[in-house]
DNA sequence: TAACCATTTAACTTATTAGTTAATTAACTA
DNA sequence: TAGTTAATTAACTAATAAGTTAAATGGTTA
């Protein structure tokens, strides 16, 4: 399966979105990740495993811990490839891209 | 069900999403979009109401024939939205916002 | 080594999704 | 009015997704 196809199917689950805003505060272990939910460690794990192939999550074992991080850079980018394809130059993209960088001026 | 997820179960779907891809260049009848899948118009039918129910294409019946149509701005708002509540301000969702508005600075 | 802990895999069940054909609704036309 | 066309709804089937518990894997510690 092609990337923006993992991507679409990662998002569309809601546990799996509320487990990246747990990740873009930081980085968390598979079990404290599994803590946030009411949900068994397995089905928490096929869940991680599904934002892992979509390259949405990175995972690096230490020792017998698994960490689990946000991949910005691939969710942002194909996100936003996907939305440059549906939207002609010059158009709504181009206006929503100006407010976000004239909204993040100052900092 | 909240907006972001009924964009994103929306967004799940290949076939939904190549219709999003069709009305991007110009709005379509039912039955224009069905002729390009190898799908009953039943089936096609259910794609065009999960994708309005979702807000992101607009119908209008004109006599017989119904009329869908993209709906850009809830397409794009969403997703931003979404992004930017994953990137912390002034990191990557910045960057690329920078750079899409540098790459159409001439347009 | 033996017991323990974190995580994943396996096997299974249930709920949901995606498609089908047949029937219905509504608008158009001879 | 009768027949045709466009689209949707209804009823159903098959495939997929999401959860469960039990078992396995691999690292840690007494």
């Amino acid at each position: 399966m092609d990337n923006i196809n993992l991507v679409f199917e990662a998002l569309s689950s809601t546990p799996r979105r509320k487990i990246l805003n747990y990740l873009s505060a930081t980085s968390l272990t598979a079990g404290e990740i599994a803590e946030r939910f009411e949900m068994s460690k397995p089905a928490m794990s096929k869940h991680l495993k599904i934002l892992q192939t979509a390259n949405l999550i990175n995972g690096e074992k230490k020792g017998q811990f698994m960490h689990y991080s946000l991949n910005r850079d691939n969710l942002v980018t194909s996100l936003h490839d996907f939305t440059a394809n549906l939207c002609p130059v010059g158009s709504v993209l181009k206006k929503e891209s100006k407010k976000m960088a004239d909204d993040n001026e100052g900092s």
